[in-house]
DNA sequence: AGGTGTGCAC
């Protein structure tokens, strides 16, 4: 139909050239509203070869078309701007404008200052390009001087451009400057300047100032909502974004992409499976297509909700793929333990000519570390180096000294923290120190204890880290000691928590006795307390830090925010129901061992999803393989 | 001829 229409309009362009000059718009007017590039090409050529009165004017219509590619071939673009002695204002915009999209925002800068110099004068299409351009290249300084040209020209009370205004001052992070432009103007304000002032006050923090201004937009849009949920996510305030996402579809209002895979990001962040299957079956009613990156989203969802077999299906599923989806699938594989099949995925991404990034490396490394494959670790991170080029970045390291440290290899990981450029992480120090707790090392445990403190005086899991290794070699002084130092330093405590979904969520922290049902779990507690002694259970206190006795240490770790979860779990789901809880920190050893034997003598499946991994607990073992 | 919004990590 297209090629039809080409096809005739070069005919009827050389039947007219012969005869007359044909008009100035004929040649571009068959175009459709985005057309190809071999489509642009055509015309181009066509306008060149007739010799069609007035093709200088075509040029700028040919960047316009150009400057809509979803990817804009620069070289091309410049070709065509650079073989005109006079290009015209409207010509000069669309290729600041190709520059802008095409990221070259400082070529598409400097351009504007050309266009000055030839004493041409800047219009107002000039100015939202080169504004674009200036929020892109974070130029804030040229963005000022442009501010300045605008009111000096009398553009200042347009819309378009005050929106682009407002847009480069909360990308620079000058929140009060965009805030300035938008109260200035209280008449003409459209959604778009409302959205734009929504996401800068988002990007700020600003949550009550956005939702004060999201409460006072009359007509909403689908980028107001999309801008308060992405807002909400980007601030970590995920449920609030869920919510705000289910009142927009009891409004009626049909979600696009960008919305639904925040969503889905925030499902997979809060890790609650009944949330991400709302947002699913959400999808499913709409008939909303599954494109590649919603298809990768749900992927990524459904392997931190602990479905990994869902994940696997849904991406054997998907028709298309890029690499996105291979590095979601192999890194929720890792983080599942199923290291194997994230090591045969590696293969197939390759031997399918993708090109693997270093996030597929962290998933592959980390897939070894996991499961302990030591040897195809050093070979991976070889691989990475010698073949594909990677430089290992500080998450490579922190897999393979994880992988070394698990194995007891302490030795290894400080060889290799010693080949490291860069200085190391905290976090790689954080990991040893987790292993030396493993491994009963109390000397260089105490070593790196001191001077992660020191490195980083303001996190408490290294004086807890610390001080649980003083308390599994029953050093209860020092005991005393690191728990006195990290009180007085007033250390950012993170408080452990516990979450449960049914019918809503269900929050709990240690020695919890808020919930409605608090009598009710307390005594599933003892229940359960007495089965598990029955089978052969004895409680390990070496977690519990405080100096007291050991009946009592046995009676707080007994309410460990995990076991409430789990008591609340027994009582309110079905025997068949999988019990799945979300904890914010790593779950301690005793715990682990408790959820264990409770999944043997009750019967029940458990996935708990720690601060860094998931345990699948089925018939008295758990899927870690007591290696986390 | 113009402005706003999405996915992977120790």
């Amino acid at each position: 139909m297209l090629a039809n229409k080409i096809n005739h309009l070069l005919s009827l362009c050389k039947q007219i050239s012969s005869s007359q000059p044909i008009s100035h718009s004929r040649p571009l007017r068959y175009l459709p509203p985005r057309p190809s590039l071999s489509q642009i090409k055509q015309a181009h050529a066509y306008i060149i070869v007739s010799g069609v009165f007035g093709y200088v004017r075509f040029m700028g219509h040919i960047l316009a078309y150009l400057s809509l590619s979803s990817s804009i071939p620069l070289d091309y673009c410049s070709t065509i701007f650079h073989t005109m002695s006079f290009p015209s204002v409207f010509t000069f915009n669309n290729m600041i404008r190709c520059l802008a999209k095409g990221n070259s925002p400082y070529d598409s800068i400097a351009l504007y200052s050309s266009l000055q110099r030839r004493c041409l004068k800047p219009n107002k299409h000039t100015f939202t390009f080169v504004l674009q351009a200036c929020s892109k290249a974070l130029a804030i300084n040229e963005g000022v001087q442009l501010h300045t040209h605008v009111i000096k020209l009398g553009f200042g009370d347009d819309l378009f451009i005050r929106n682009a205004l407002i847009h480069l001052y909360c990308t620079c992070s000058r929140v009060e400057c965009s805030k300035r432009v938008f109260e200035e103007h209280v008449l003409c304000r459209d959604v778009v300047t409302w959205n734009s002032m929504l996401a800068a006050m988002m990007r700020d923090g600003q949550i009550n100032v956005a939702e004060q201004m999201f409460g006072k937009l009359l007509e909403k849009d689908v980028i107001s909502w999309s801008t308060m949920i992405k807002g909400y996510v980007q601030n970590g305030l995920l449920e609030q974004g869920l919510v705000c996402f289910k009142e927009m579809r009891v409004r009626g209002i049909r979600p696009n992409e960008a919305i639904f895979v925040t969503v889905i990001l925030a499902s997979a962040q809060l890790g609650l499976l009944g949330h991400g299957q709302f947002v699913h079956s959400t999808i499913e009613s709409l008939n909303f297509p599954i494109s590649i990156p919603i298809g990768t989203a749900l992927i990524d969802m459904y392997a931190k909700c602990g479905c990994i077999e869902k994940s696997i299906s849904l991406f054997n599923d998907m028709p298309r793929k890029d690499s996105w989806t291979w590095n979601v699938m192999i890194c929720g594989l890792a983080s599942h333990g199923h290291a194997k099949k994230a090591l045969a995925l590696f293969q197939n991404f390759t031997s399918e000519g993708f090109c693997p990034t270093n996030i597929t490396f962290i998933g592959v490394l980390n897939a070894c570390s996991r499961a302990g494959l030591v040897c195809e670790g050093r070979e991976y991170f070889k691989l990475m180096v010698d073949k594909y080029g990677i430089q290992p970045e500080m998450e490579h390291y922190g897999c393979m000294v994880d992988l070394f440290a698990r194995r007891g290899l302490i030795d290894e990981a400080f060889q290799l923290i010693e080949t490291m450029t860069t200085p190391p992480d905290p976090v790689l120090w954080a990991t040893l120190l987790g292993a030396c707790k493993i491994y009963g090392l109390v000397e260089t445990g105490e070593k790196i204890g001191n001077k992660l403190i020191q490195l980083d005086p303001a996190h408490d899991g290294h004086y807890v880290q610390l001080a649980g290794i003083y308390a599994k070699a029953r050093k209860w002084e020092d005991v005393v000691r690191v728990r006195r130092l990290m009180i007085e330093r007033n250390t950012n405590k993170v408080a452990g928590w516990s979450l449960i979904e049914n019918h809503g969520l269900h929050r709990f922290v240690a020695g919890d006795r808020e919930h409605e049902r608090s009598s009710d779990i307390y005594e599933m507690l003892q229940t359960i307390g007495m089965r598990i002694a029955e089978a052969g259970y004895s409680p390990n206190v070496s977690p519990v830090l405080h100096d007291i006795e050991e009946e009592e240490k046995e009676n707080a770790i007994k309410v460990h925010s995990e076991r409430l979860a789990i008591a609340f779990g027994i009582l309110v789901t079905e025997v068949d129901d999988c019990i799945r809880i979300v904890k914010n920190l790593r779950i301690c050893e005793d715990c682990h061992e408790v959820i264990k034997i409770v999944s043997k003598v009750f019967q029940r499946e458990i996935v708990v999803r720690d601060g860094s991994r998931f345990h699948h607990f089925k018939e008295g073992k758990c899927s870690c393989l007591d290696y986390w």
